[in-house]
DNA sequence: GTCTATAAATAGATAGAC
DNA sequence: GTCTATCTATTTATAGAC
């Protein structure tokens, strides 16, 4: 195997195991051991350790989580074109759904470098959570000048509709894993969610 | 210092540090040194740093932020009495926010216990949070008999519900610190989710 | 590029004196 | 109840051969 390739597969098992147990919840040993190679491989392409929890802000995959699946998803473009409330949080949620459940593994190193302050976290937040209330916040503005939806601060909807789908999520994904309170599709949450948040907006 | 004591603040000082950086993160050495005492000291009383961690499970401290502050409170009694919904969410949401935002360590070891699959997150989630869905969602299902409400499953509205003041709180904690996205009151935030909840969920 | 062997540092845990 | 000293295991990291 090449440097390059040899360095991304490590990078990856480490990714992976960041996500389950935390930075240092994680061993280089086991790092080496899942990847196959022996503990001086991955010295020799991390120096530290710590190279490695750092590499994950230049890697690729990572920031596959970080990605606007919907920027040029045509069903919301459209949406807002026609000004279909409804379909267009419907759509933005049930992607959400399925992205953050399809990726979990993100989502808990996400968390883990929350809780750890990695910069990982506040490349997320400044990244891809501040476009995100940019994107929807501006869509709210637009139909409150419409007068269809009411006063209110377009950050607070915005903040109140994250919520509820993240929230759910994480539901899913480390609290009610077996849907032990909760036990529900994607599409029937989005569902719900979607008619809550315009009905608690609209003028 | 007495034996219990000694256990005892040992057991506090080793919360704040699993909080800080989570149960891998934190060494006997530094409990110890924080603690003011001998790392023989801190093996004394628990055999095991994971007997530490276990221990917490039965700490009265811990179980603190399990309570339900509500359950003797006046002003909610009195709003189901009088079913003022809005009074009611209000409140709820008013005290959630103030004691999740004046308890960061707690919530901060929730997410790491959770992360790390320590059975604190299941005792958490098995006891208050249940207890917590059970609570709204009962009240949510008079109002629905009322015909007050429109008809949807009451635990999907308690999710959004807590959804909205959950996120809200992480965004304080650990994402938005700075209330760089949106800075709001407490008060504010739970009178916005309030309004919205109760306008989404209305017949 | 890969490994075995090993060093160095740290973490978890114990012994025994006071 | 408390400490110092120590031990063992683990973890991070390096050296050097192939």
């Amino acid at each position: 195997m090449s440097g390059e390739e040899r360095r991304c597969q490590i990078l990856q098992t480490a990714i992976s195991l960041f996500a389950e147990k935390g930075f240092s919840g994680t061993t280089t040993k086991e790092i080496a051991q899942r990847a196959g190679v022996s503990e001086a491989m991955v010295f020799r392409h991390f120096a530290r350790k710590s190279d490695i929890y750092d590499a994950i802000l230049d890697n690729r995959a990572a920031h596959e989580g970080m990605r606007f699946p919907w920027e040029n998803d045509e069903r919301i473009l459209r949406a807002i074109r026609e000004k279909d409330d409804f379909t267009l949080f419907y759509t933005l949620a049930l992607i959400a759904l399925n992205k953050q459940q399809a990726d979990v593994s993100f989502i808990r190193l996400l968390f883990y470098s929350a809780l750890e302050e990695h910069e990982l976290a506040a490349r997320f937040f400044n990244g891809f959570v501040m476009r995100m209330y940019s994107f929807i916040g501006e869509y709210i503005k637009e139909r409150q000048r419409d007068g269809a939806y009411r006063q209110l601060d377009p950050k607070v909807a915005v903040r109140a509709f994250m919520g509820m789908i993240i929230h759910h999520s994480i539901n899913v994904i480390l609290w009610d894993k077996g849907g032990k309170i909760l036990d529900l599709s994607n599409e029937e949450a989005a569902k719900n969610f979607t008619e809550i948040l315009l009905k608690g907006i609209m003028a």
